[in-house]
DNA sequence: CTGAAAGCGCTAACAC
DNA sequence: GTGTTAGCGCTTTCAG
């Protein structure tokens, strides 16, 4: 393997000047740059990303660090647009020269070993965290040390770092406008998981605001606390329809609980949108294999804009104003919700 | 940041032993080792994996060099179960504290720019090949140097590489005789893309061996070339009953093709077992949720061996004989392939 | 514009 | 068992 030594050797320059000519740090006569880099070019020379870590004291590696693989979290979004995130960061990085290390704890290990040893051994420049759930420790101490991260999807808590998110409330209150517009009063809501999610809190939160903005009251009959299985959308829509007073639309957590109601409905005769509409969030292969009305996240979008304010925040380590973008969604209006009317 | 100088100078000792001490490369007097461990706790040291990594020639990352994200081959397998791979990988890997960079090429960029750019600068000790396609020209390129490297699928040439793959051959054979145990003669197969992807020729081949041994002439109009779009699905069986003599039996190609089928069946009023029995691959979400028998492919083995595979030829970079696993998948019984029965 | 030289933090002979 | 020392391949002052 051909080393920085041997392209000076060749060119007929000291080893800085090549240095210079690579990286532009520093003046090269036009010739002088044109011999070394048909040089590099013959020798088929490339820096050592080592040796150079060593001495600049960066990687040229990110981190995306995510739920454990086998977490029902980990597919919330529906899958394809994990795909799309990957794309948006793959963008950004490949515009810096990169690369991606995707890192997880293993269930049963501390829950911030792995992470925290990638930063303690100067393994990476700076972290992107997708991870729903808001329960985050190392965070603190990455900000202690000033580590540069960016968290997609929301943080609470009012530390100043850099987010990159979609609006869940919004999407909520859209979602159950949507409904409203179309004259519905009773409307129920199953929530995508536990509402300490935040995703799942926010949702609901624009749900009840949406209700309230329309002199809706609440009726705590129509919430349904639902999971990531078909089953918890089939439960929830029999629950509802034993009710005195049965809501005739609802806002389903994720796609997997619409199916789960257009199962229960199918079952037992009930029509979907005439007797109860559906609207639902994620806008999965399901909801478009399904019909089912459903808010879209650009994932491709929030994955980009996350990497490229990382590699902001790792260009200028100075003190820097944190961001807190919010990429908007839409909906995407299918048969289930009974309309083709675009909302608002 | 504390340094392994630091760590000398306050245990009292040199360099060197801190260093046998950590690494166990060299015989260090048990006090002196927990003293050491006692610095090294007290300054919360860690040893940096660039400067280690100058000197070892190791980075401890290897690649997982995967197809581009937006490709649909990408989600060829069905998404959760690229989860399940990546778990595989994460146990290998933990085990040697190795490090996952994911890895793709942009579209519009050289083929192999990408990967060939992290081994010549040395970023990665190894690669684990995820790419149904055969098409690939840096693994020449990789044998020449001798850069570990293994592949997950087949891969034709007979190169002596390491590879861990799934029969796909067998899975076709198995789905195809299950239908004929079940009485079928007529069975139709729908590709699951491009016969040149090894995954698509593979099943295609063992669906023609299967009936070859139990002496059913391969009709070529119960062929369809699909992709990964429930339309193609859709047509297949529309062109297939429209056949003088239609099959009694198809093997789909992969589930979503499956959920096309039955869309098609559900709106002829065609019944499925009954008229057509359907069976599939992938065993994915869908399958599950429209009763579909589907074959499961454990890929979450083929990641941990592979891993595993890769780390050990990291490990011994002399001459090793290369290795190539083959992954057993089992076919999961549901209702639209009509029966309970177990295959074989 | 170019070169000499001092490290970056660590490993691994080699000497004692 | 422990210390000394020579690099690993590169960047970056600092002179000239």
């Amino acid at each position: 393997m051909a080393t920085i030594k041997d392209i000076a050797r060749e060119a007929q320059v000291s080893i800085s000047t090549v240095s210079f000519a690579i990286n532009g740090t520093g003046p090269v006569a036009p010739e002088t740059k044109k011999r070394i880099m048909e040089v590099i070019e013959r020798l088929n020379y490339h820096p050592s990303s080592a040796a150079r870590g060593l001495v600049t004291r960066m990687t040229n590696n990110i981190c995306l660090y995510v739920p454990h693989p086998k977490s029902n979290i980990f597919t919330f979004h529906g899958n394809n647009l994990i795909n799309d995130m990957l794309q948006g960061i793959g963008e950004s990085i490949d515009e810096k020269d990169y690369n991606l290390l995707l890192a997880w704890e293993q269930p049963g290990s501390e829950t911030d070993a792995k992470i925290m040893s990638l930063v303690n051994k100067k393994a990476i420049d700076g972290i992107l965290f997708f991870n729903p759930t808001h329960n985050f420790k190392p965070i603190y101490e990455l900000i202690k040390q000033k580590f540069p991260f960016v968290f997609m999807g929301r943080f609470f808590d009012n530390e100043p770092i850099d987010i990159v998110d979609i609006d869940n409330f919004d999407a909520g209150y859209r979602n159950t406008v949507h409904l409203i517009k179309l004259g519905h009063k009773n409307i129920g809501f199953i929530s995508p998981g536990p509402l300490n999610y935040l995703v799942a809190g926010d949702r609901f939160e624009g749900y009840q605001e949406a209700l309230r903005d329309h002199n809706i009251r609440y009726n705590e009959h129509y919430f349904y606390l639902g999971d990531n299985r078909e089953a918890s959308g089939y439960s929830a829509l029999e629950t509802f329809l034993k009710l005195k007073e049965p809501p005739t639309a609802v806002v389903a957590g994720r796609d997997i609980q619409a199916v789960g109601m257009l199962q229960y409905a199918q079952e037992n005769g009930i029509l979907v949108p005439e007797d109860i509409a559906i609207v639902s969030f994620e806008n999965s292969q399901l909801a478009e294999l399904h019909d089912i009305t459903s808010i879209r996240t650009d994932l491709y979008r929030i994955g980009r804009e996350a990497a490229k304010l990382l590699l902001q925040a790792i260009g200028r380590r100075k003190e820097r104003q944190t961001q807190n973008i919010i990429i908007p969604s839409d909906i995407v209006i299918r048969r289930s919700c009974g309309s083709v009317l675009n909302p608002e």
